[in-house]
RNA sequence: CGGGGUAUAGCGUAGCCCGGUUAUCGCGCCUCGUUUGGGACGAGGAGGUCGCAAGUUCGAAUCUUGCUACCCCGACCA
């Protein structure tokens, strides 16, 4: 199988980045850290937002759309935020360009200088917030539970395909509640959704917990968190939700009348995931042939290839497989017939390999004589033989098998490298050898998580909401710590 | 922004040291034929401002200078 991937095992990161250029789900674009999603990766994007969206809608969400530009002014009134996002801001200083006089092209005109320069958002909090003060007076107004869709930029250094790039696409959700408590309820149930989301629907098992202080978002008092484990034993975080305090409430002055008709600040919550996902998503199940997708998300669940000789025989063939598909289709079930002649089936197997397609069915001359077809499971690369009056049922059960199975073994994955330490010593060991999540006693404070990270290069990913609560003494200072943490090297 | 590297057809590359006919090879692409159950084969064909600009020279992909872009390594990050 001559698919010129590199292993992971030979360079991981040169694995991730010619997968997703070779299975089309993106490449680099004449934008310097800029990407261009190509329709079959943008097909995986879609399914993911068409999931979380309807679960969002099902908790009460309501989507909107908030300007692409922030004025600089807006930008600058949450303190704490600013801090956290100015370093990467793209900033529009002209609105106008015109021809050089001297002939050598189009140049900024500068006489259209902005009297106020605009900020691509990097988040929409600030023109949120400042929107927000309109639409709340009273209590009868909250909680506003809003979502968008949208591209933001920040301006990194280091960029890699959809796991950090300059503009990337996302959803932000932005609520308001009248208590504390209703905001703090809010912003862990959506934590909790999207740790519903990327466990059942991309299969990508996921720790909840918290942010420790130097972790947390811009501006946030509680950050929740989901992190995951990809199959190089570092961690991602597929997803924050945040808990804002009044913070965004008193910068924006967002007020309401409560019952008793005195004014008070609101509580806010803001949460996202990104197309950072797809890069969870492919770290987690994809192999050394290509990618591995869930069924739950992939754009085609089955892929049916036609194989003949002449064209009597491709006929024949198509005949039944125009059948199975649309049998298959009534079942829900999204499938693709490709009779294609201008590749061959060998070239086509190999293409849906690469691409992940979870089953592909083969059916040629002798199926359509014996009455079978051929089904190939990408998860596992086995190949049966199945009648083709039970293959409606074998597939629905096979896709759900996969989607188990993709699950489970990402599971097992993470509990053979999640490493419970006593020392410190141990915990470089660990951390050096074998990866992976390192649950950990940690005192607390800033300035050991910062130690610690200098010299291994590893981070608190979280404090797990299920998770040991023993106390006992921080590897590294050896002072009290009331529990275990989570770290791991982290992207 | 520091340190290192690269730039030749859609992609990957040879040639560069030591300047000299028509710029090499593979993949891909087009045409025709044979093929089609794990990336077929043969024959023919198209495709190039050698990153950009200037200089040296009778002559530059090759030497010199400047510029630009990209990649890798560090500091920042969903």
């Amino acid at each position: 199988m001559a698919k010129n991937l590199t292993t992971r095992e030979e360079d991981y990161s040169k694995w991730y980045n010619e997968l997703v250029v070779k299975a089309d789900l993106a490449e680099n674009s004449g934008v310097r850290g800029c990407m261009v999603i190509k329709p079959y990766g943008f097909a995986i994007w879609e399914r993911i937002q068409a999931e979380l969206d309807r679960m969002f809608k099902e908790t009460g969400h309501q989507n909107a759309y908030f300007p692409l530009f922030i004025p600089k002014s807006y930008f600058s009134k949450e303190a704490s935020h600013v801090d956290g996002f100015a370093k990467e801001c793209a900033v529009v200083t002209h609105y106008r360009l015109k021809n050089a006089e001297d002939g050598s092209g189009i140049v900024v005109d500068e006489s259209a200088k902005l009297e106020e320069e605009l900020i691509v958002r990097p988040t929409s909090e600030t023109i949120i917030w400042d929107t927000y003060r309109k639409w709340v007076q009273s209590y009868r107004d909250l909680p506003l539970l809003i979502n968008q869709w949208a591209n933001v930029v920040r301006w990194e250094m280091r960029t890699r395909l959809f796991l950090r790039t300059t503009e990337f696409l996302w959803q932000e959700g932005h609520t308001a509640h009248a208590t504390k408590q209703e905001a703090l309820v809010e912003a862990e149930q959506m934590m909790n959704v999207y740790s519903d989301f990327v466990e059942n629907y991309m299969a990508v098992p996921v720790v909840r917990g918290t942010k420790t202080e130097s972790e947390r978002f811009a501006g946030a008092l509680e950050t929740y968190c989901i992190e995951a484990l990809m199959q190089d034993g570092k961690a991602l975080q597929a997803g924050t939700s945040h808990f804002l305090g009044q913070n965004f409430a008193k910068a924006f002055d967002v007020k309401f009348a409560n019952k008793e008709g005195k004014q008070e600040y609101v509580w806010a919550t803001s949460w996202g995931v990104s197309t950072r996902l797809m890069g969870a998503l492919i770290m987690t199940h994809s192999d050394d042939n290509g990618l591995v997708l869930p069924p739950n998300l992939a754009p085609d669940q089955v892929v049916i290839v036609p194989i003949y000789r002449n064209d009597e025989q491709f006929d024949a063939v198509c005949e039944v497989s125009e059948k199975l598909m649309k049998d298959l289709r009534s079942q829900g079930v999204r499938v693709k017939f490709d009779k294609r002649d201008t590749h061959k089936p060998g070239w086509k197997f190999n293409e849906y390999e690469l691409k992940g397609v979870p089953l592909r069915i083969g059916i040629g001359p002798k199926d359509v004589e014996k009455g079978t077809v051929e089904l190939a499971r990408r998860d596992t690369l086995t190949k049966e033989f199945v009648d083709a009056v039970d293959v409606v049922s074998k597939v629905k059960e096979l896709l759900e098998e996969i989607q188990s199975n993709l699950y489970k073994k990402a599971f097992d994955y993470r509990a053979e490298h999640t490493t419970e330490v006593q020392s410190y010593e141990e915990f470089k060991d660990v951390l050096e050898t074998k990866g992976g999540f390192i649950s950990a006693h940690w005192d607390g404070t800033i300035e050991t998580e910062e130690r610690i990270k200098n010299e291994t290069k590893a981070t608190i990913r979280c404090i797990p909401i299920e998770g040991d609560t023993t106390p006992g003494t921080c590897i590294f200072s050896g002072k009290p710590s009331e529990r275990r943490v989570l770290f791991a090297k982290a992207y």
